[in-house]
RNA sequence: GACCCCAUCGUCUAGCCAGGUCCAGGACACCAGGUUUUCAUCCUGGUAACACGGGUUCAAAUCCCGUUGGGGUCGCCA
């Protein structure tokens, strides 16, 4: 260990790289999220420093135990494992803690009061409403709304007592000072902020949580924070983080804001995105035609007209289902049921605002460890492009040896579509598993086009409309189904129902009857199994299906074409 | 509206800090052709950007100023 020099270490400077992530527990972990935390991750752990996960619960209204270790899993799952923190497995812990600011209300209690008693923050009494109109008028005069503390700061000491003796209910305001702020950023550089922009902002609720401002200052200093990365939205709250310190005589650490990162269509990625697509989709449809489960739940007019209410997860899977929409995946846990590998979500996460330099950008978690720096972080936001994150997966999934996509298909069937499980045997599972590999683009894209393998036979539908089918079994000389009607028979002779074995089978007739074109044959038979032109190859195809199903569906094809 | 930040192909971006090697490179998407028993691949080729206007300079995508455009913030949310 070599030592720093001197002049590094100075009163503001913290020696040992501590970063930390600090989501509010609401629902999942999102993909802006995921790229703040593991940013923050890869540099900790390129600096042999710390990273340190802290759940920012100080909103009563919506904080849930559920939802926080709903993202601990998101973030285990993508590879990023925090030394300090809730603990989960095999990560969490720490000297600091505790790691929820639910429960660390007295330490902010301790320094409130300070400020308080030396005069650098005091009561206010305002309503909500009070303050809300007040906001309302400047807004409608055109008016900077700041708010003024002279009423407030001209009460008594005595007299503030009083009325909070009486239970009334008070917020504690910072007393701004009055001198410019210089916000420093290892990314967006500096930028002077005038006092003038800020205002005596609440640091105490009225139900005695700190606000995020204090809560988050408290924590940084007490948790030893040496490098704050997070996102550019919180560039402004800066300023009123470092007038805290100052006020607290806290050390600073260091800024680093990272771009946004936004939808396709410019507007900013958000969970509330999947309920504006549902709401879309129901207003187009109309709410009369909603399955009536829909129609019935209590709240569904409330959810419409709110613009900010969530449906249950759950709820929502239904009714896109019910509208045939395809939600938008917003949160890590979307993009896993989708069947994106954690790897690859990483590689292209770290790609939105970030990059190695040159034309590198294909890489591991090493990698983005060992190269990361500010001096790269770009400054604008950037826009979240599934395309080239499917490009990603699909380069990574066909780099994959195919029992290690076999293995990774079972574990993702067990969890989201166990009906592959619990239909197939273990044989014929690896062999669609295989079969489906040099087609997938994901762990998930091939399950829809393969459920012709799960349902029954009788609930494959023919449909004689459909221009692919109606060429491959009406068309050609002799047409398709001269074909179906001469393997049927070929077929339930078939000793050797496998690969191999039909191989050989088809493959002689096709030699004898249709000229040596596979595909004359091939297409019929797969409209025939699987009531569309789109499967496996044939062999592997027929060969998981088996013999029995085989036949029912040429018979049900050659009846529905006839 | 006020303040702060930003600005290269449709998208993510390299190049900019240390001006010339950039009539701007890569990737995704798109288009055309080819391979393939379907689908999906795969191969080859192509279209496509320095927001605009002024400066500085022998020379500007690169430096400066302005305009325009985009974003963020302005909560007892975080």
């Amino acid at each position: 260990m070599r030592s720093l020099p001197s002049a590094v270490m100075t009163a503001d400077a913290l020696s040992t790289v501590r970063t930390r992530f600090a989501p509010s527990p609401s629902g999942h972990l999102h993909v802006g999220g995921a790229r703040t935390a593991l940013f923050c991750w890869a540099y900790a752990r390129q600096q042999g420093g710390k990273f340190i996960l802290r759940i920012e619960d100080t909103d009563q209204k919506r904080s849930s135990d559920a939802a926080s270790l709903g993202f601990l899993r998101d973030l285990k799952w993508l590879g990023i494992d925090w030394d300090e923190g809730p603990e989960f497995e095999d990560c969490g812990g720490g000297e600091f803690g505790p790691y929820f600011q639910s429960q660390r209300v007295e330490t902010y209690t301790k320094y409130l009061d300070q400020l308080v008693v030396e005069g650098r923050a005091y009561y206010a009494f305002d309503t909500a409403e009070e303050l809300d109109a007040k906001r309302k008028a400047a807004r409608a005069a055109n008016q900077n709304y700041r708010y003024d503390g002279s009423a407030a700061m001209a009460l008594s000491p005595d007299e503030v007592q009083r009325r909070l003796d009486v239970g009334e209910a008070a917020v504690i305001r910072f007393k701004l000072p009055h001198e410019p702020i210089v916000i420093r950023d290892e990314i967006l550089g500096e930028a002077t902020i005038a006092p003038e922009q800020l205002d005596d902002f609440v640091i105490r609720k009225a139900d005695g949580f700190p606000t995020y401002h204090f809560a988050v200052v408290v924590d940084d200093e007490l948790m030893q924070v040496s490098h704050v990365l997070r996102a550019q939205e919180h560039f402004m709250n800066t300023a009123r983080h470092m007038v805290l310190q100052d006020a607290l005589g806290f050390r600073r650490p260091t800024y680093a804001h990272l771009p946004l990162i936004f939808n396709p269509d410019g507007s900013k990625m958000s969970k509330r995105d999947k309920d504006k697509t549902l709401r879309a989709a129901v207003k187009a449809k109309g709410i009369d035609n909603l399955n009536v489960v829909f129609r019935q739940t209590a709240g569904i007019d409330a959810w419409l007209k709110d613009k900010d209410s969530q449906l249950e997860f759950d709820s929502a899977i239904m009714l896109a289902d019910d509208l045939a929409v395809q939600l938008p995946e917003i949160n890590v846990d979307d993009f896993r049921r989708s069947g994106y590998l954690p790897d690859v979500l990483i590689n292209y996460l770290a790609l939105l605002g970030w990059n190695p330099g040159g034309d590198v950008e294909k890489f591991d978690r090493a990698y983005l460890v060992e190269k990361f720096g500010f001096d790269r972080v770009l400054k604008s936001p950037a826009k979240f492009d599934r395309a080239k994150l499917l490009a990603f997966s699909h380069d990574a999934i066909q780099a994959l040896p195919t029992e290690e996509f076999v293995r990774l298909f079972r574990a993702h069937c067990d969890e989201f579509h166990p009906e592959f499980i619990e239909k197939l045997s273990p044989e014929h599972f690896d062999l669609l598993a295989a079969a489906n590999h040099k087609r997938s683009k994901t762990l998930d894209d091939q399950v829809r086009s393969s459920l012709f393998f799960v349902l029954e036979d009788s609930a494959i539908e023919y449909n004689t409309e459909d221009k692919n089918a109606r060429k491959a079994i009406a068309n050609g000389d002799p047409p398709g189904r001269a074909h179906l009607e001469a393997l049927l028979p070929l077929l339930e002779g078939l000793h050797q129902w496998d690969v191999a074995g039909l191989e050989k089978a088809i493959g002689a007739y096709v030699e004898a009857q249709a000229g040596g074109n596979l595909g004359k044959v091939a297409q019929p038979l797969r409209v025939a199994v699987t009531g569309t032109t789109i499967s496996p190859a044939i062999y592997e195809t027929l060969a998981i299906l088996g013999k029995v199903s085989t036949a029912i569906r040429i018979r049900r094809c050659l009846e529905a074409f006839a």
